[in-house]
DNA sequence: CGTTTTTGATTGAGCCGTCAATCAAGAAAA
DNA sequence: TTTTCTTGATTGACGGCTCAATCAAAAACG
């Protein structure tokens, strides 16, 4: 058998070369040739191990998705304290890593793919429950859980909100406000709705 | 001369069927024959009145914004109050047909194109800062300038976070609910930052 | 240890379909 | 008739995907 192993290193090196390439056009319309060629190799490999650009695509996504679960994941593990774990998430979506311009474009565009993907829909979903249920845990120690289920909603919706605006309109303000203002909405939830 | 007036018109009606048909697609990956067709007309005739696809496009980009823009116009035109003409704005974003799904689609399509495209961007920022500036001017008189920078930004983020976690998933919430949470959010600013 | 075989890795060439854009000719109004 | 409107046909480029062929490492064998 000839060098063994090969496949693995290839489609990760196929995966990160297409997130970059797509960060950098700011869309999906890259060709598989591009990609390729950024990784070091033929268009004809990347169809050999990937079957169908689109395919390549989904496994773009999910290696995104697990970045960024991952990076939830560890500083979760960290914290003693339902607050701290629900900080810990709003860390995780604004720590420079995932907040880098060109990740965020990649990370729109797949988002935008949703319109049209089943499959990818299915995994922007999955991402959305998760991140959704992390949250309502947390804040059902410190709130009621109709209160909860509101309070995370909106969380989420500000994050997302400035993760676009980030990417797309230079007067946006910097992560550190950013991140000041989402936790400050909580702190503003909490306050009111706190259990005595 | 004949039929006089039918550039208009075309034009009009071609922007429609852009406007449509990348809302059901969900992506700018529609063929100018398909738009055409929908408008009632040969590809031909897209590109004698819009001299490319691209300025196709802008266009249906500006009739987006135009829409949305007059129907803030006319809402504040009616408030009588800093705080109606913010509700103005708020009201105006989760407007039935500005939160209707294909309507949010093409939205989001366009918005993303703004990462290819400078004049897409010039456009969009154009509309966020006029955005913002209503918000801050009515902010203003209720809060202090810092404040009413930040409560900006907030409300901007959220509305956008709301937008487009409504076009692709599921469990998000009506607009009923959404209305009700982005409204919330700014009485709680304002009750911690309302001038005395 | 050398030879042969096996088998995944890799590619260049090219087919096939699609689509934006053009053009020249026909239709319709003035 | 003249001017604008409109279109079918065409073109040129491009990109996804396939395929037959080659390469080279590892294993099997003697």
């Amino acid at each position: 058998m000839p060098k063994i192993g090969a496949a693995t290193v290839r489609r990760q090196a196929m995966v990160e070369a297409a997130i970059i390439e797509i960060g950098e056009a700011g869309s999906l319309d890259v060709t598989v040739s591009q990609i390729a060629r950024r990784a070091g190799m033929s268009p004809a490999l990347a169809h050999h191990y990937f079957g169908s650009k689109d395919q390549m695509f989904l496994a773009a996504m999910r290696h995104i998705l697990k970045l960024y679960g991952d990076s939830v994941r560890r500083r979760m593990a960290e914290a003693t304290t339902p607050l701290g774990r629900i900080h810990a998430i709003i860390e995780a979506s604004f720590a420079p890593d995932q907040f880098d311009r060109e990740v965020v474009a990649a990370w729109l565009t797949f988002y935008v793919r949703a319109l049209q993907s089943e499959e990818t829909r299915r995994l922007l979903q999955l991402y959305a429950r998760r991140l959704h249920s992390n949250l309502v845990f947390s804040l059902r120690e410190l709130v009621g859980a109709g209160s909860a289920q509101a309070i995370a909603q909106g969380l989420a919706a500000m994050i997302d909100g400035f993760y676009i605006r980030h990417a797309l309109q230079d007067f946006a303000p910097g992560k550190d406000e950013v991140r000041a203002m989402v936790i400050d909405y909580l702190e503003l939830c909490l306050a009111r709705n706190a259990r005595v």
